[in-house]
DNA sequence: AGCACGCCGACT
DNA sequence: GTCGGCGTGCTC
């Protein structure tokens, strides 16, 4: 009988593996391998692990070292190439190996029951033959998609590509041509392929899934993302590690899928916020998917109209390849005209210009639908009293209670506090206190009074709080059950409305003065993203093109030029001039230590010995400083930001750091995130 | 992270 | 006299 210790990866925030014992039962020749999932006894709980190293060797005591309890060999092992993915990404964020590892996993998998494994097998479909995977329905590209598909499909080695386009310039028929290119090649060469398809939220594009399908009719496609449920995420997981799933869409989770024939990745809308994780581990799946095409070396396409200036400097010095669609593809479509409103001359009344109302009325009178961009919800941001001076904070956050007039509550949208609005001041008594600001639902309420016979429909996530409600109210548009659509950001993604040619932006001024500086370039894409909602109808015999009207106190501001001419390019040029100017990223590498703690001074007092306790020439340590929003349920929080023009150099610091840091003593809780994008 | 143990305040 | 607050320490 041999015995053998297992090296396990757990999820611990503890930064090392532990050694468990395994006895091969008698006469047993099959024994755990690297990459399979052990059982194992943790502290009082059994938890699963991964298996990253067997030997016979172990420096644990005799007396703490424990049994591993089972180990899932139904599961073929994860391979070398994934785990090595893994162990990267807990490099590079500097999180222990297992905290990467073991959330990827479904978690199904990590029980102590196996029979689980069998039934998801069952239930999946069977992929029928791939030699037959002809597209169905195939519409023929215009030159400069033609050119970019045979690029990405012809390339060689690690290819990253900028696939930069308008909405409507059909990107998606490039990221299909490729694949059924890449799936037919490997498929005459009896060695399969499998493509990784990222989409910033599913939920918001089910179109795309729609025609993946029909176009693949024989090849299996799986989806990867937050809201499968359990069962689903096993079965789907499964197909992909099997193999059997040819093509994999999903949000930024899916990047730590196992896809053992991986051949190419897509990324599309590769600018989206969303593909940066915000808790837990913050990785950037887009970061991780081009070292995940470099490490397998494939394909990698990043499609955007408004690309992050991070993929925008990697194409400028020709790291990236990119490939432009600079037309629009969908016959007679024209890009919508952008016209400026200015504020100062035409005020607006329930926070719509009388310009701005003219076309609305315009296009209720021909039929047509309107949306009106607001990227606020609730109904007022805050309630105050005039007489006193009282307004509406959170007494948990430094935040305003924001006015929810169809339930009746203030609510607080960083902690979830909530109570009646009250009906005189808390303070003094005025029974007069009044909402300040606007948000969609006071739009709704004011445009309602205005165009008492136009049919309103708001969306935003109030509004579609319930499972499924949000398919039915863009389900209700699509219909032409609705005039004029009022939205937050959630009507800016993935659906194209056809009988649409107006779009109204209500309020986008705040984020050109903001403190952080890349809220400018998050509102050109955000803008042209929910303009790309409009420009989309074929241009009518007669009538005029969509328009896309912009509310603003500024129309002298740059940012609005470039989006009237439709000119991300000199945009982006002069913001990274900018960035370059003034040592921002890309030109520099960041790291961000957050600290939290019941009192300011404990969070501030634990930067202030970290800011000392490592100190390296060519590292430039910042003053600890209160975050923006110091206090969010409770807790007050802080943060030191690190930064270093060198990526590597910034690494080897952070390791020596970061491990000065968890010698200090303190009652503040800390993290350390790489490339932060809201400092 | 969990989950224990351990030592001081308001209650069945 | 107990129940329970969260500080501290450990997990192969």
């Amino acid at each position: 009988m041999k015995e053998f210790i297992l090296q396990v990866a757990l999820d611990a925030p503890l930064d090392f593996c532990f050694d468990y014992r395994w006895e091969g039962a008698p006469g047993a020749d099959v024994l755990p391998q690297v990459g399979q999932l052990a059982i194992v006894p943790f502290g009082r709980r059994e938890v699963a692990g991964m298996i990253v190293g067997i030997g016979d060797q172990t420096d644990v005591p005799a007396d703490k070292l424990k049994n591993a309890l089972a180990v899932h060999r139904q599961l073929p092992p994860l391979s070398r190439e994934w785990l090595a993915l893994c162990r990267f990404a807990a490099d590079y964020y500097h999180r222990p190996l297992g905290e990467v590892v073991i959330p990827a996993l479904p978690k199904n998998l990590r029980g102590l029951k196996t029979v689980s494994l069998d039934r998801a097998l069952k239930k999946l479909n069977k992929p029928r033959e791939a030699h037959n995977a002809t597209p169905a329905n195939v519409p023929a590209l215009n030159p400069a998609q033609q050119d970019a598909a045979d690029a990405i499909a012809g390339a060689t080695g690690f290819a990253p590509h900028l696939l930069y386009g308008v909405t409507g310039s059909g990107k998606t028929e490039v990221y299909l041509h490729a694949a059924a290119t890449i799936l037919s090649q490997a498929n005459n060469h009896d060695n399969p392929a499998q493509i990784l398809i990222m989409v910033p939220e599913i939920n918001l594009t089910p179109q795309l899934e729609g025609n993946i399908r029909a176009r693949f009719p024989n090849v299996m496609v799986a989806t990867l993302h937050s809201g499968l449920a359990e069962g689903e995420r096993l079965g789907n997981w499964l197909a992909a590690h099997l193999g059997h799933a040819r093509i994999i869409l999903g949000t930024r989770l899916a990047l730590l899928a196992s896809l053992p024939h991986l051949k190419l990745i897509i990324i599309d809308e590769e600018h989206d916020p969303s593909y940066k994780q915000q808790e837990g581990l913050r990785y950037s799946a887009r970061d991780l998917a081009v070292w995940r095409a470099r490490q397998l070396a494939i394909p990698l396409v990043l499609g955007s109209a408004t690309p992050s200036l991070e993929t925008w400097h990697h194409a400028q010095s020709g790291r990236y390849r990119q490939l432009d669609l600079r037309e629009r593809a969908v016959r007679d479509a024209v890009l919508p005209t952008v016209r400026l409103i200015n504020m100062e001359h035409d005020k607006p009344f329930e926070g719509i210009t009388s310009t701005l109302l003219a076309a609305l009325k315009l296009r209720l009178d021909r039929g047509e639908q309107s949306l009106l961009f607001l990227n606020r919800r609730g109904y007022a941001p805050v309630l105050a009293c005039d007489a006193c001076g009282w307004i509406s904070n959170c007494t948990r956050c430094t935040a305003f209670m924001v006015l929810h007039k169809p339930d009746h509550r203030l609510r607080c949208h960083h902690c979830g506090l909530e109570h009646r609005i009250p009906k005189a001041c808390p303070t003094c008594g005025n029974v007069d206190i009044q909402p300040l600001g606007r948000g969609t639902q006071r739009v709704e309420e004011g445009l309602q009074s205005l165009l008492p016979t136009a049919r309103l429909l708001r969306i935003d996530a109030d509004s579609t709080r319930r499972k499924g409600s949000a398919q039915a109210a863009f389900d209700s548009v699509h219909r032409g059950d609705v005039d004029i659509l009022i939205g937050t950001q959630m009507v800016a993604k993935g659906h194209d409305f056809q009988n649409l040619t107006l779009v109204g932006i209500l309020n986008p001024d705040t984020a050109l003065f903001s403190q952080d500086y890349r809220a400018s370039e998050r509102l050109f894409a955000q803008l042209m993203q929910v303009a790309g909602r409009a420009g989309r109808v074929a241009q009518k015999e007669g009538g005029s093109a969509s328009e896309v009207l912009i509310q603003t106190r500024y129309p002298q501001h740059p940012l609005y030029a470039a989006i009237i001419a439709h000119n991300y390019d000199r945009f982006a040029n002069e913001l990274l001039a900018e960035r370059r100017q003034a040592g921002l990223p890309p030109f520099i590498f960041q790291a961000l230590l957050r600290a939290e703690a019941r009192e300011l001074s404990i969070a501030l007092e634990f930067l202030h010995t970290a800011a000392a306790a490592v100190t390296q020439s060519g590292i430039i340590i910042n003053d600890p400083i209160p975050m923006t929003m110091t206090r969010v349920a409770n807790v007050d929080r802080a943060q030191l930001l690190v930064e270093c023009p060198s990526r590597p150099a910034l690494q080897a610091y952070l390791s020596v750091w970061i491990a000065a840091l968890r010698q200090i003593k303190t009652r503040a809780r800390w993290s350390v995130e790489i490339d932060p994008v809201d400092i």
